[in-house]
DNA sequence: CTAAATTCAGGCCGTGCGGTCGAAAAACGG
DNA sequence: CCGTTTTTCGACCGCACGGCCTGAATTTAG
């Protein structure tokens, strides 16, 4: 592949992205998307074989780069707690500067079906959840957590970072770090043993 | 409104909650909500503006019975870690009876937009979060809650609830009383104060 | 320099959409 | 029983979509 043919890809999916992030999967079409990157549809329809095969490429290059960012700070930490936290705060970090990103992969998997009406990228976003699952399961066998279902941690966890992304779009005031260490506060609360006090 | 019409209305709301369910907001057009209902598609026309009115209509309603359902089990609570529980279960038990409605709601409340591209049903389903809100607000002022940041405990507290929907829909297998009592837990630790043990 | 290959623009086409229309059918009232 | 109103239907309209095709501009190769 050429390099004024890889530029033009990144460039599609780059208006792809801030197009489905500002006006919604359903509205996103390739004329808007086309118009968002200054070029004709065709350009598009010369680059990718087709609607899907593009919003495919938008999924997996910011899945794949999401992976990338996280894995250094997960494995910089030996305790579970501490895989934990940093897992929070790295996905909460990776979170606030690839915001429109993850938006738009957000609509794209929920909304993206396939002719069946079902969903397509169902277990796309499952690679992040796997990871946390690992961690929690550690800390139980490790002896480090308390009793717990690590599913229910996993996906309360997930849901609970996801919060936070929605409530900064919605309020983009936000001090988003202030908001990840309640978080860390919060399922550190959650996750840790009693331990005798004072 | 006479007796048969809002039969009929009630008929094409049902089809129109079982539509987006199965096929998601994108593919639930008049036809497919009118061949549902087995019906034709003018007869939706008749009863409803446009299909903005029936989709306005169908959140409206779930919204107000879910509303109505939680009620009675707040009140019987006294204390806020009382109502807090109360609230994860009533709010779980509702989704776990109705969790066709529920998909469908969220299907709209996420994919409809005004003409100017942006979410039309932003705020209306924060009533349910003001509601838990000012749980946490009480338990803070009257000491009964470790200190926090109502705003982010109120957001986890719901997206970790949503949460068990999600999964119980990709896991249809899923206990959801268990799941339940899970939340109540991790949210018990998560906001009363430290307590010494032994 | 020329010819082949690549890249891009504009327009066309079939499809399915939300919504409308006039007529048929059903329900109603005297 | 008939006339009126309410309700339903299938046909149809204008529109925007994704996809495709044609042809011109540009780049590359010999």
């Amino acid at each position: 592949m050429s390099f004024i043919q890889a530029a033009r890809r990144r460039q599609i999916i780059a208006a792809a992205i801030s197009t489905v992030t500002a006006v919604g999967y359903g509205q996103a079409s390739l004329a808007r998307i086309a118009d968002e990157a200054q070029i004709s549809k065709s350009v598009i329809s010369y680059h990718f074989a087709n609607k899907d095969a593009l919003l495919e490429q938008v999924v997996h290059q910011v899945v794949d780069d999401w992976a990338r960012y996280m894995r250094p700070f997960l494995d910089a930490e030996t305790t579970a707690g501490g895989r934990l936290a940093a897992y929070i705060r790295s996905r909460l970090a990776y979170m606030r500067d690839n915001h429109v990103q993850l938006i738009a992969v957000a609509e794209i998997v929920v909304n993206h079906r396939g002719p069946d009406g079902k969903p397509v990228f169902a277990e796309r976003d499952a690679a992040p959840v796997a990871e946390l699952l690992a961690i929690l399961r550690e800390g139980r066998q490790t002896g480090e957590f308390r009793e717990f279902d690590p599913v229910v941690l996993a996906m309360t966890i997930t849901q609970g970072i996801d919060g936070a992304l929605t409530y900064w779009a919605e309020h983009p005031g936000t001090d988003l770090t202030a908001y990840g260490e309640e978080l860390v506060t919060l399922f550190r609360l959650a996750t840790q043993k009693k331990e005798r006090r004072k």
